[in-house]
DNA sequence: GTCGTTGTTGGACAGCCGCGCAACAGGCGT
DNA sequence: ACGCCTGTTGCGCGGCTGTCCAACAACGAC
């Protein structure tokens, strides 16, 4: 492999095991899996990171960081705030994110015996839930949503989202993610007194296999 | 070790994997873990199990179908409609139960990677949806809840509870026990047309650690 | 052009893993 | 008391893992 600036070696590096990662999961990506994405020795892993821990640690941080930036992005390019907030659910609920999905599955179950990843899996889920604060504050500011607490409003629809894309991702075929989506908007118009109907449902992706 | 009669020692070796599981997760729990925990050889275990997998799912099924049939008597237990509701509410959300949700946080990770395991969770889940589906079909039938949908809707309440159960075992103190019931019971009552404390607050045990 | 720095290689290493198998041993029917 | 049945052993196999390291090569400094 080509000679390459240390930053930016590390970079590919991360990048590549995140590629591995969503492909066949964070618990069974190997060494030799990122060494090979990347077409180097395995041993130049280790001569930027001193374990794999550390990889997979940088790859979730990046990964879960993207998403979120993609749902900042999404969010703040609609206009009206029903429309924020549907685009919100939308780019949460993509339906080609199957495998991103995996690896929150993962961190909730490994963050009570990791306290690295427990720790960035936390801090994480909290900027995803802020984000639905602000959301759900400007639109209340704008009079387009009624809310007495979104702090609260924001964890329940956020875990009703949770817990219904662990089901459509666990267990494949149990409940469709065209219906997570619906579910989760109509909770939404309830919690935010609004008529059905009011959020705008956004355009996904049909299932893939 | 001493011989034991085969139904014995099958039983043993599910008991002694799922305290293993308990322990170390999982994932991470292999054949020989579980035979030092017997105090027996590792070619034990194949005798009686064709894969580890098969151990693991045996293991899930014993923790989760003994949470399952404990749910079922507490909601069996009770006279009323909102009653046993809560009765299952209160069960689902016990306070000393954070170890046995820890194991639903792995076998979820952990259900597209290992059929098996994939296979227990997945029909667990639904048996457990389907006992709230049959307490809001009795509620329905008594004149005490309004639902239109009650698949639909026992799939919601369970996944708004799993969804902040989630947190308040993976991030230990993001959302507290207590606040969990709280507003999955004010979600149960809006979804069955019920005003708002219709449904009885379950008596729980403080939050541990 | 030469030298030194350092990105890169690829194999060695020890330690796990699930699994299979031949041998051992304890209990039961006879 | 004998022999059979079968629960039990513990080692070995192939394959995988993360980590380390001596040798190699590309690039910049001089």
């Amino acid at each position: 492999m080509a000679r390459m600036a240390p930053a930016a070696r590390r970079d590919a590096i991360v990048e590549a095991a995140l590629a591995v990662a969503l492909r066949k999961g964070f618990a069974s990506t190997t060494v030799r899996d990122v060494a090979a994405e990347l077409h180097c020795s395995s041993g130049l892993i280790h001569h930027y990171f001193a374990s794999m821990d550390e990889v997979l640690a940088a790859a979730f941080e990046r990964a879960a960081g993207r998403d979120l930036a993609d749902t900042e992005a999404a969010v703040a390019a609609a206009i009206t705030p029903e429309g924020r907030l549907s685009a919100f659910f939308g780019s949460y609920a993509r339906a080609d994110q199957d495998w991103s999905y995996q690896l929150w599955l993962d961190a909730w179950a490994d963050a009570g015996r990791r306290p690295a990843l427990g720790d960035t899996s936390r801090r994480l889920n909290t900027a995803w839930q802020q984000l639905m604060v602000r959301t759900i504050r400007d639109g209340v500011v704008a009079g387009a949503f009624r809310c007495a607490d979104p702090d609260a409003t924001a964890w329940r629809l956020l875990s009703l989202l949770d817990g219904l894309s662990l089901q459509a991702v666990a267990h494949r075929g149990l409940v469709d993610r065209a219906t997570v989506l619906a579910w989760t908007i109509a909770a939404a118009e309830d919690e935010l007194a609004l008529d059905r109907g009011a959020l705008p449902r956004p355009v996904t992706s049909p299932d893939a296999g």
